[in-house]
DNA sequence: AACGGTGTGTAACGGCGTGTAACAGGCCCC
DNA sequence: GGGGCCTGTTACACGCCGTTACACACCGTT
């Protein structure tokens, strides 16, 4: 019942290839030459801590250098929503822009480090810039349709194809990243996925385990590896041929 | 078992304030000034028809002058998500910035006007005003937080709940355009707003008929008056006391 | 008036996902 | 090593909501 031989040559570390230069993932922001303009502070965040929380001021972003964090909607009577995973070149606190606090809590899922850009003097500098604007305003829109994306997945599929969508999108992300699509490591909980597929981490699990029981994957807790990459993302297409 | 005689008054037309001036909704944009940059053109669409469809070039934002539009993202299996409706002061179109085709449809719910604002020189119009790419940036970041705040709703709460929080939505909107907040018409079908609330329209019914049958509402086909709008802001935010 | 199409309301049934619980394994600290 | 805590897995009963079906109101057309 353990697919531990299975995952033995995932044990080794997942930075085989040397990842690329650190660039917005949502669009050409190219933080090397903005660097170049603006101060850029890196500020280390370890496993738990956030980088900026609802209600504190806002006045800056960040872009995650090394590290996996969660970013999280709350209301004011408890509930949370993930709202999404941050990895390597992704940019966050976009959405709290022209508000003057948070507008929601960025949380490292691991130790992991971000690079602050204060924000009144690294838009004005982006501004300066040929082309950065427009590049800036299309990162926003690539973010809006990412979460239209999450939006039609999370409203037309059932449990297990909404967790056979998360390995896809995780795995193209990775592959984007220069790992390995095939197999990786989930920096986050069953919780914390299940809140982002608004599930509950039974439920996560149970998917799991099904889908390994099908032979779609290997799961050893975090570890997951791809074994039949081309029907997981069938499912997660809602071409549910499940069994 | 009909609300005939509590809607009596609603029967009268909704128009009773003038609309305020036309300004998108989201952010500060002041279209009226804008509009001595560059040119606007005004287009009718008939219920039904598509203001843009995903796959059409993209060329142009829209502003929604008149009438009620809903945005919907698809996917390549037939599967379709409402994402949002659009009432007068609304951008629509910025989740497509950065694409060569537009990355959604825009379907009209009735008869509507909406304002081209042509991609290339209207932005290129907007970062020559002053203040006005902050703005544009703003209102960008205010879509990303409705779309959190949907998944906040969608990801937390009941079926009941998240119907009640689209009424107070859409009454808190009536109420920004200058129109009662306590009695209006919902301009979408039950299977678009299910679709919208990622519920099916019988279950978007019974929600409604029970809101009613606990004095919270009165319900008349698309016509709704709030008799307990405190009550239904509380259940929206889940503090669910019901029944 | 008769007709069909669309949108809506109601009811019964059943299944997917949830709630609850118990248990195993890893990790930290004592 | 032992205890406590957290995470993850599995089992089982329940309930919300999806599914299906049907009836009705409304509208434009014939």
């Amino acid at each position: 019942m353990n697919a531990m031989p299975m995952l033995a040559a995932v044990s080794a570390p997942l930075q085989s290839r040397r990842p690329p230069a650190l660039v917005a993932a949502n669009a050409g922001i190219d933080i090397e030459r903005l660097r170049e303009h603006v101060p850029v502070l890196r500020r280390k965040i370890k496993a738990g801590q956030s980088v900026y929380r609802a209600g504190q001021p806002f006045h800056a972003l960040y872009l995650v250098h090394v590290g996996c964090f969660k970013t999280s909607e709350l209301s004011g009577d408890g509930r949370e929503q993930v709202t999404g995973f941050r990895m390597r070149g992704d940019l966050i606190g976009v959405e709290s822009i022209g508000l003057a606090a948070y507008a929601c809590d960025a949380v490292a899922l691991e130790d992991g480090e971000v690079w602050e850009l204060p924000y009144p003097p690294v838009l004005r500098a982006l501004f300066g810039l040929p082309d950065m604007h427009a590049r800036f305003t299309a990162a926003m829109a690539e973010e809006i349709r990412r979460d239209r994306a999450w939006m039609l997945a999370l409203g037309t599929l059932s449990a297990e194809q909404r967790v056979s969508a998360f390995l896809v999108d995780i795995a193209g992300r990775c592959a984007a990243l220069g790992f390995s699509d095939r197999h990786f490591i989930l920096r986050m909980s069953r919780a914390d996925m299940a809140n982002y597929l608004a599930l509950k981490h039974e439920t996560v699990s149970r998917a799991l385990s099904h889908l390994q029981e099908i032979g779609c994957i290997a799961v050893l807790r975090r570890e997951i590896k791809m074994l039949d990459a081309e029907r997981i993302v069938a499912m997660a297409s809602g071409c549910a041929s499940v069994h």
